[in-house]
RNA sequence: UGCCUCAUGGUGUAACGGUAGCACAGCAGUCUCUGGAACUGUUUGCCUAGGUUCAAAUCCUAGUGAGGCAACCA
């Protein structure tokens, strides 16, 4: 069992402020006794990590509660949202680890949000404005002015209701009127100047088709939806927290009309809480950025593993897991924070460090060549799959007289520290057997084009026969067995921590150009079977999985998930 | 600018009036057939100023700084 297992004590010690929330409510009895939650996203775009915080929030509170989770599509917005975001918003939900309750779509209740909207009419909350959009703007006032009544806020209801049905049956042009609560045109909150409920969109709807012609605001549509679910705790992003008094007055107005979901005898009233979101560095992190790389091709689409995205990060190899984990590191608070990176990088090495099989392969292939091995022999050695997992047991691998080394594991004038290869040193072949460099072969620039030595044949395996030490091991591949491997080096999206800090700047022009490197690799032939998804540590680089959609049986395609740590590349590097 | 929110090492987060701790990052070392992992040690912090109190990161006041809101987006 994990070490950072949770102990619960009953006090609150070392819960973040939405839990402490929760449980006082549960403890209070609240709501029915029972914690249903919601993740609401819009389908008009693919979630992102972001959006993986608030799944764990959402779906862990549920779960830390007994309690359960909806999964909901906000889609109150037809000119953006579309059937193909909702399917990939569910498959990332659920590959993340999470099952819902019930999947819903907001549009849904566009019946019954309509119909509130009429009982708000009648009831003198709510009203028909002919204000065009300039008007309203005007009228509203700023943050320092108080609004100006719109001519039309006292118009009987019956008027507004005629005019409000000729609005649904798609009697007017789009901005030519809209339906606004009445609430306070005064108030310092510019969400209470009677915020616009519906709005006439003439426009079909990927769901309801061309049944309506009116579309509820988010204001409006929200807390009606969290409602009718019986949503007792609904979270959200901290810019939100100015639209919970609306939040509330809607409730309220479901309240009187008698609306609200009754549990256990107690009548649900769904209330908000806000939680900053995350910022990650190195990345960017709106819907609407990730969007524009996508659509300039800055990127190969939603799911590019340089890409921020829970389906980029799948196909880069990371796991579930790692990435609840993170979720789990980051915590919770009010407080708009900067995530660095890293982080996500050690939950992702921790985690393949247990469980990633390890494969030997060359990503910058340089010959070896050992002069006192016999051309025709073999012989394989014995490779263990996971020095962090007995149970994953070991696996043979062939080794000739032609090898392939790491270009950066040879230096033909090393500095004192270096312990892998040069001219008179000796190191371990890994698991095969001890080598030293006699001599090289150069190209007609001075480039070392073959390394060429002998081995120790006593050294089966790499044991030294007397015990020696040797310093260096490296990693190799038998050129006669080798696997010609694509392999695709991903890095770091943007060459600055925050690409959106400087606003004279379009970020864009911050994007790394060295984010996506492709190399042809020399690999054990194991690898080259790997099934789309298999994720493998190569030994002394990093994690690599073969890639979802472009490897094949028999000609893998790997992805960086993530580099080695490397301590001594570090401390060398300019 | 009006309103709302937030402020603890480089980063993120704990503390709920009583010894400022944890993780990542960094640094140093041990060990090692991965310069990985593991293990050990370690640098660095309560935004400022007042007040309440025997005692303040914690409560109060003011200031400073950061973020949010001012779409018929969500």
């Amino acid at each position: 069992m994990s070490d950072n297992e949770r102990i619960e004590t009953g006090s609150d010690t070392g819960r973040h402020f939405l839990k402490q929330w929760i449980a006082s409510e549960v403890e209070a009895g609240l709501s029915g006794g029972e914690v249903v939650t919601r993740f609401p996203p819009e389908p008009n775009g693919w979630l992102h990590i972001g959006h993986a915080k608030a799944i764990c929030i959402d779906f862990g509170m549920a779960q830390e509660f007994n309690g359960t989770c909806n999964l909901r599509m906000d889609d109150t917005n037809p000119s953006k949202e579309s059937e193909d975001y909702v399917e990939a918003i569910k498959r990332d939900v659920h590959w993340l680890g999470f099952e819902w309750n019930r999947f819903i779509y907001a549009s849904d209740f566009f019946q019954t949000m309509y119909d509130i909207a009429e009982g708000l009419i009648r009831s003198g909350h709510a009203y028909v404005c002919e204000l065009s959009q300039e008007e309203w703007r005007e009228y509203r006032g700023v943050p320092t002015r108080p609004g100006t009544p719109s001519p039309f806020r006292d118009r009987p209801a019956d008027d507004s209701l005629t005019l409000f049905r000729r609005m649904r049956d798609g009697e007017f042009a789009e901005g030519a009127c809209c339906l606004r609560a009445k609430i306070d045109m005064a108030s310092p909150n510019i969400h209470f100047r009677d915020p616009v409920i519906y709005r006439i969109m003439r426009m079909s709807h990927y769901r309801a088709g061309d049944k309506w012609n009116v579309y509820p605001m988010y204001d409006f549509a929200h807390p009606i939806e969290d409602a009718l679910e019986g949503v007792t705790h609904s979270m959200c992003t901290l810019e939100f927290e100015v639209h919970r008094p609306l939040y509330d007055w809607v409730v309220d107005r479901m309240d009187e009309m008698n609306l609200l979901v009754v549990r256990n005898g107690a009548k649900v009233r769904p209330q908000q809480r806000e939680f900053a979101r995350l910022n990650l560095t190195y990345t960017v992190m709106s819907k609407r950025r990730l969007l524009q790389l996508v659509e300039d091709g800055l990127v190969s689409g939603w799911d590019d593993p340089r890409m921020p995205t829970i389906a980029g990060l799948r196909r880069r190899g990371y796991t579930p897991e790692s990435i609840r984990e993170f979720c789990d590191r980051i915590g919770v608070s009010k407080f708009e924070s900067e995530t660095e990176l890293e982080l996500l990088e050690y939950c992702i090495r921790d985690d393949l460090n247990r469980r990633a099989q390890r494969r030997l392969a060359v990503l910058d292939p340089l010959k070896v060549v050992i002069e006192n091995y016999p051309e025709d022999k073999e012989e394989w050695f014995e490779a263990i799959n996971n020095p962090e997992d007995p149970i994953a047991g070991s696996r043979q691998v062939p080794f000739s007289r032609e090898l392939w080394i790491e270009r950066d594991d040879f230096m033909e004038d090393p500095p004192k520290k270096f312990f892998r290869l040069a001219p008179g040193r000796e190191v371990r072949l890994r698991y095969a057997c001890l080598f030293t460099c006699t001599s090289v072969v150069k190209d007609e620039n001075g480039k070392v084009i073959e390394v060429r030595g002998t081995y120790d044949p006593l050294s089966g395996g790499g044991n030294a026969p007397d015990g020696r030490k040797v310093r260096g091991t490296i990693h190799w591949v038998s050129a006669r067995h080798a696997q010609p491997l694509e392999v695709r080096l991903y890095d770091r999206l943007f060459t600055v921590a925050d690409p959106m800090a400087d606003e004279s700047r379009d970020f864009t022009t911050l994007l790394n150009p060295d984010s996506m490197q492709v190399v042809t690799a020399q690999a054990e032939p194991a690898l080259a079977t790997a099934a789309p998804g298999d994720g493998f540590q190569f030994e002394r680089l990093g994690y690599f999985c073969a890639d979802l959609y472009d490897s094949k049986h028999g000609a893998a395609v790997f992805n960086r998930t993530t580099t080695l740590k490397d301590s001594w590349g570090k401390a060398n590097r300019p």
